[in-house]
DNA sequence: TAATATAGTTAGTTTGCCCTAACTTTGCAA
DNA sequence: TTGCAAAGTTAGGGCAAACTAACTATATTA
């Protein structure tokens, strides 16, 4: 049998996954202190994690050398990013939480996200920001039923 | 300085806390070899949480005694619960997809819920169920453009 | 009440992921 | 072109959480 390169994933890995492609879109090429930094995690860490994202084949990765994607990593990295942002969108701009909130919240939320519910909550959204009522969209209706729930918890504030 | 006793849960200890609870709604009390059937883990794994939770004073523990919740593990596990609650709700009810798949992904994904996006999150729930739109709740409207979604994509099937 | 099955614990191991400290490689500047 | 700083790696350790195997306590029932 042939060595499996496609199991799933750990959350610390999509983590990384996610930094190096964002990495990649800026700057072509992602360095270890760089992955370092974005993570705030240690440069060893981060040779640990470039070593078992190239054992899954989703990195090309030599020692003292330059790290990219492969194809397999750059298809990965883009369905965890997708999670993230769609997450990120529906915290902030429908539920209205600030935006660092919103973020980690969608940086921790995201590997719970299987396919269907990512495909689903992304419709969702668009759903929601295409559907207009009042003149108003659905975020904003939702915006002033929370303040109304927040006037009626403290009256005179 | 006194023991912190109050620290942040780990998703494990937190999931460890709900089943606990819901156990002893069932039950009265829990036993460590339900605990380990209903989370799929081994009874030892079961002793070792129980003894971080007593640390912690969120249950009550002795060693071949039955474990209660305290006070303070009650209300920790409620609002674990209650995330999942909601997040299941979300995904199932208005979302749309089939339960198993709401309940495992609510599972993974209560841990990364902070104390606003929950409230916000169980707001909107409410907001959307009550909504009406030509006779039909939010949940029936997205159904169907979901419907059309896929209809376009596989026009034949 | 004594034998035995069931529940619970302990000890020791494994795995994943992080750390620090020390070492190696690379690239730039004098 | 050598020589140093920055980047990267390796070695070794810690912690959390799971496991197995073996042991102890409790409960059942003959």
């Amino acid at each position: 049998m042939a060595i499996r390169t496609d199991e799933k994933l750990s959350a610390s890995l999509e983590d990384y996954l996610e930094a190096i492609y964002h990495l990649t879109v800026r700057q072509d090429v992602a360095r270890s202190k760089d992955i370092a930094n974005s993570m705030g995690v240690t440069r060893a860490s981060v040779t640990g994690a470039l070593r078992a994202l190239s054992e899954k084949g989703l990195v090309h990765y030599k020692p003292y050398g330059y790290t990219t994607l492969t194809e397999k990593g750059r298809q990965a990295a883009g369905r965890v990013a997708r999670r993230h942002e769609i997450l990120a969108q529906f915290f902030g701009a429908l539920l209205g939480v600030d935006a660092a909130t919103a973020e980690t919240a969608a940086c921790k939320a995201e590997h719970a996200l299987g396919p269907e519910i990512t495909a689903r909550l992304m419709a969702f959204v668009e759903f929601l920001s295409q559907t207009q009522d009042d003149g108003k969209d659905v975020a904003q209706q939702f915006q002033a039923y929370w303040e109304t729930l927040n006037e009626s918890k403290y009256p005179s504030g």
